[in-house]
DNA sequence: AATTCGCCCTGTCGGC
DNA sequence: TGCCGACAGGGCGAAT
């Protein structure tokens, strides 16, 4: 489940390898990855160079420029279980293998071309960007301007959760919220980008407040105190440079660190890490949601 | 108009 | 041991 600080990371590793590489063959191996676009859109990166990468929320934005300055935009959301792997020159096969409760070692990661890998892209020098997703609830999109402006998806999207102020937090609050649960709010990427099941979890931990309160019911405090979460939370993860629990990888198909510093989030059952409470599970926002009784109200 | 729900999809795991 | 159903969940569009 790659949301911020996931993406962020593949961003930041990815981007010395990218940037200024020149496209010289892709291939779109699975054809409903691609929405409102058609595999000879994306063909016309063919010959175009890599000129940046942004992120918006958990949208990966790579620019690309041929030689006349003609300038189009692949955007990236991995959804579930998507992969964004740099294979370097030479084509090595990094063989990577982890172990199953079972015992079985089983092959992982990013490093092979298989029936999940739905894009390659072949970079002039030899290296390999490989796009892979499992459960295809990622996708590529498409554009021809350099913000991806005609991208309804990324039009519904408000702003970028890492780059928020207390202020437009609190602005924002008091625009969405309703009835709905504080949790419903945090995944609401039209409220802020970027906040999945995990940091959502983690952040109402960290302000004492329970995801399941109506989110009309927050005090200015109480969303201030919010706002410092959402901010704490997603740094966590992003100095431990994103959480692993199954799928997500960093481009060399190596793992994050940020499962071993989760509060709350897959802890259910567990001891509260502040009081010692046993951490309950439930559902909140149709998503498993793990919360302290004792810590937040 | 705001909110919830069903659906997409595959790998994994618990129960029988 | 092996099969099968349950479960996980981001985002969209339909339903309420």
């Amino acid at each position: 489940m790659p949301e911020l600080p996931e993406v962020e990371t593949v961003r930041r590793r990815l981007l010395p390898s990218v940037e200024g590489a020149v496209v010289q063959d892709l291939r779109l191996r699975l054809d409903r990855m691609l929405e409102g676009a058609t595999s000879s859109d994306l063909e016309s990166l063919i010959g175009t160079t890599c000129t940046g990468l942004s992120r918006h929320g958990k949208y990966l934005l790579a620019r690309f420029r041929d030689a006349r300055g003609t300038v189009a935009l692949l955007v990236i959301h991995l959804g579930m279980s998507g992969q964004l792997s740099w294979n370097p020159p030479g084509g090595e096969i990094l063989d990577r293998f982890r172990t199953l409760p079972s015992g079985l070692r089983k092959p992982v990661g990013p490093h092979s071309i298989d029936r999940h890998t739905h894009l390659v892209l072949d970079f002039q020098g030899g290296g390999k960007l490989l796009f892979r997703d499992p459960r295809t609830f990622g996708r590529i999109l498409f554009s021809r301007d350099p913000e991806g402006s005609d991208l309804a998806r990324l039009a519904r999207l408000g702003p970028d959760a890492w780059q928020v102020s207390p202020a437009i937090f609190l602005e924002r609050w008091k625009r969405h919220r309703g009835v709905r649960t504080v949790k419903a709010v945090l995944l609401d990427q039209g409220f802020l980008a970027g906040i999945g099941n995990i940091y959502a979890d983690e952040a109402c931990f960290e302000a004492g407040i329970r995801p399941s309160r109506r989110s009309s019911s927050l005090s200015r405090a109480g969303i201030a105190r919010l706002a410092q979460a959402v901010q704490e939370a997603l740094g966590r993860g992003l100095d431990n440079c994103g959480t692993t629990f199954r799928d997500f990888v960093h481009p060399d198909g190596s793992g994050g660190a940020n499962q071993e510093d989760l509060r709350v989030y897959a802890r259910g059952g567990k001891p509260c890490l502040r009081c010692g409470t046993l951490l309950r599970k439930g559902v909140v926002a149709s998503r498993g949601t793990v919360w302290c009784p004792a810590c937040q109200s």
